[in-house]
DNA sequence: ATTATAAATGTTACGAGTAACATACACGGC
DNA sequence: GCCGTGTATGTTACTCGTAACATTTATAAT
C-alpha cells in the first residue's frame, strides 16, 4: 500500500548497498561488525518489514510449509499443529495455514492458494482429493504429507494410524468386557468415520455380533451425541454398549444417560474416539481411543523438511499406532 | 522447486504473449471467445498453478487479508473466521491464517510474517501487542481491525463487544435470581478476562455483597473448572452462585456438581460465557453470555475491504453487544 | 468506401531481494 | 616491500506477472 522502507532504503541512508543489507539478514556473520551495528540501527528507526515476494521469485527456498486442517475447532488439529511447529520453529521455517471445512473442493481452492505462495511443502489432513488436486500437487514437485489415517492411494508421504485396527481393538474391549448388543454412533460422515465403522463391524461379526449402527451426515457436536443415543435406545432393544465415533458425541451420550438415569458403565458401556480432556472429567471417566496428533505433527514436519533438505527417506508410510486413556466407562 | 509451468510457457505453446494469457486470468472478457477457449485448454493440460510472487511486487493488492486467532481449538474463533470468510469469499480476497497462542510475542512474530506476504488487510483478535507491532503495523500503512473487545488505545478499527459491561449485566441477573454469594471462577488471566472480573466486581459491590475470585493462570479447561469449584466450595462457605469465564470452566463446574450431588440452581446457580453448544447439552441446560462472533467476523472483514477498496468509515469503533443461551442454571 | 469506434492483442518497463561472481582492502609471514 | 589469504563489500543479472500504453484488427455508421 504505502511505500515501506526497501533495503535499498536503508542502505541509501548508511551509504551502502542493499547488498549488505540483505547479508545482514541471512547471514550476519558476513558482515562487519561495525556495518552490523549500523544497520541494525538504521533498520529499527525505519521499522523495516521483510518483503518475501522478490524471495519467491528466485528459484530459492521460501522455507514455508503449508498446512490445511479441515477444522478449526478441533483439539485434534491443534495438537497436530502444535507438533507441527515444534519442528518448524526449530529449523527456521513458516507454516502457512488454511482450513478446508472437511470438503474437497475447499482443499482444492486452499492448497492452490498455498502454492501460489510458492510453500517448500505441504501437509495435508485428509486423504479425500479432488482429481485437479492431484495434478497440481504431481506439477508442484514438492513433498507433501497426509497425515492422521493411512489412504488407500497416498500422494507422497503418510504419517498417521490404522482407523480401522483401532475401532477393531476398541470394540474387541468393549466386548471383553462381557457387552454385546454394541451400537456405532456416528456423525459427518467422512472417511475416518467409514474407516472406524468398519473396525466396529469386524469386531462385531468376528465375535458372532450383529452391528447396529445410528449416523447423522451433521456436523458432531455434544448435543448430537444425545439426540443419536437416544435413537439407538428407541430403536434397539436391551443396548449395553455404544462405541462412539468421537469423544463429542461420547461426553453428550454420557450426559444423556446421566439425565436419564441409565448408569455408566453398569447399564451401558461407552468408548469414545479421540482422547479429549472432557472425557476424563465426566464420571465414571471416559475410556477413548487416543490418537497420537501430537507425534504424527512433529512427524510429518520432520519429513517435509528432511526431504526439502535433500534427505528423502526412503520409507513413504508411517504408522504411529494408538493408545487409551484411563476411563472407566467400560465396566 | 522443479520448473513448474509459467504464463510465458503457456504464451509460447499458443504462439501469443503471455500478457492475453495473464488476462484470461484476471479479465477472461477482454479474451476474444476463441482465444479463450484455446488458453483454457493449455492451462487445464499444463497443470498451470499461479504464481502470486511478482503480482505481490507490482504495487498492486494482493488481495488478501490475515488473520491471527489466539487459539485453534476454540469454536469462538473458528465462528469469527467462518464470518470473515462469507466476506472474503464473497469479495474474491483470500485470507491467511495464523495463531499466536494468546502470546504478544508470537503475535508479533505472525504478523511479521504476514506482512512479508503483502497483506492488504490485518484482523487481530487481540488488544496487547509489543512495541514492535505496533510499530510495524504503523509502518505497513494497511488496514487493521483488533476484534472480539474494546481496546483502550485501539491501533485503527474495532469491532467486539463490552466485556465489562456483559460481565456486569450477567452477574446482576444473578443476583436479581436472589443469588448472592457468587463467586468469579477465571484461568488463564488475560485481558478479556480481566475484564469480564471487573464487571463482575462491580456488580458485586453495587448490590453491597463482596466479590470473591477463585483463578488459576493455567490454560482454561473442562477438568480446571471442576477443580476451580471445589477450590471455591472449600474456601468459602454457603455459595450460592458462580459466574465462569467461560463455558468450558462451566461445565466442568456443572459435572463436579453433578457428581457431588449439588443442584443446578437451586443450591448453585451456574452462568457461562460464550454460549457453546455444549452447554445447552447440561441438565438443566447452560445460562451463558452470547458473544456474537459471527457477526463480528463479518463486521469486520467488511470493513477491511471497505477501506482497502477506498471506502473508509468515519466511524472506527463497532460494539455489536452480547445476548444470553436460553438456559436455566440461574434459577 | 471511409472514417469513427471498439475489441483484441502486443510492447515495454517495472518491482526488490538474491545468487553468483568480482573487486577492494587488511593483515600476517617471509 | 611483496605475496597470499581471507574478509568485507560491490556489481550484474535474473525472476515473471502486471500496469500503462501502443498497435492492430474487426465492426459499425455515415
Amino acid at each position: 500500500m504505502t511505500n515501506r522502507a526497501s533495503l535499498q532504503d536503508i542502505a541509501d541512508q548508511l551509504g551502502i548497498t542493499k547488498m549488505t543489507v540483505s547479508r545482514y539478514f541471512r547471514t550476519p556473520e558476513k558482515v562487519a561488525p561495525a556495518t552490523r551495528e549500523k544497520i541494525a540501527q538504521a533498520v529499527k528507526q525505519s521499522g523495516y518489514i521483510h518483503n518475501r515476494a522478490p524471495a519467491l521469485m528466485s528459484k530459492a527456498l521460501s522455507r514455508t510449509v503449508g498446512v490445511v486442517i479441515p477444522s478449526l475447532s478441533n483439539q485434534v488439529f491443534s495438537a497436530l499443529v502444535d507438533g507441527i511447529e515444534t519442528i518448524t520453529n526449530a529449523e527456521a521455517f513458516d507454516i502457512l495455514l488454511a482450513h478446508s471445512g472437511y470438503d474437497p473442493h475447499i482443499e482444492e481452492r486452499k492448497i492452490e492458494m498455498l502454492l501460489s505462495y510458492q510453500v517448500d511443502g505441504l501437509i495435508l489432513c485428509e486423504t479425500e482429493h479432488t482429481e485437479r488436486t492431484r495434478t497440481m500437487l504431481k506439477q508442484a514437485g514438492i513433498p507433501v504429507v497426509e497425515c492422521m489415517e493411512l489412504p488407500e492411494s497416498p500422494l507422497d508421504m503418510v504419517v498417521g494410524l490404522d482407523h480401522k485396527a483401532a475401532a477393531f481393538d476398541a470394540v474387541s474391549r468393549m466386548i471383553k468386557s462381557n457387552k454385546r448388543r454394541i451400537v456405532y454412533l456416528a456423525a459427518r460422515l467422512d472417511r475416518r468415520t467409514m474407516l472406524r465403522q468398519q473396525g466396529y463391524e469386524q469386531a462385531m461379526w468376528e465375535a458372532g455380533l450383529t452391528p447396529q449402527i445410528v449416523a447423522t451426515p451433521f456436523q458432531s457436536s455434544f448435543s448430537q451425541g444425545g439426540s443419536l443415543l437416544k435413537q439407538a435406545l428407541d430403536t434397539f432393544d436391551r443396548l449395553d454398549g455404544i462405541f462412539c465415533t468421537n469423544d463429542d458425541l461420547a461426553v453428550g451420550a454420557m450426559q444423556f444417560c446421566q439425565n436419564a438415569g441409565i448408569r455408566v458403565p453398569d447399564d451401558l458401556a461407552v468408548m469414545g474416539y479421540n482422547g479429549l480432556d472432557i472425557g476424563l472429567t465426566m464420571q465414571p471417566p471416559l475410556t477413548s481411543v487416543v490418537t497420537p496428533r501430537q507425534a504424527i505433527g512433529i512427524k510429518s514436519a520432520r519429513l517435509i523438511i528432511d526431504v526439502i533438505n535433500g534427505k528423502p527417506r526412503k520409507e513413504k508410510l508411517f504408522d504411529l499406532g494408538f493408545s487409551y486413556t484411563d476411563g472407566h466407562s467400560l465396566g
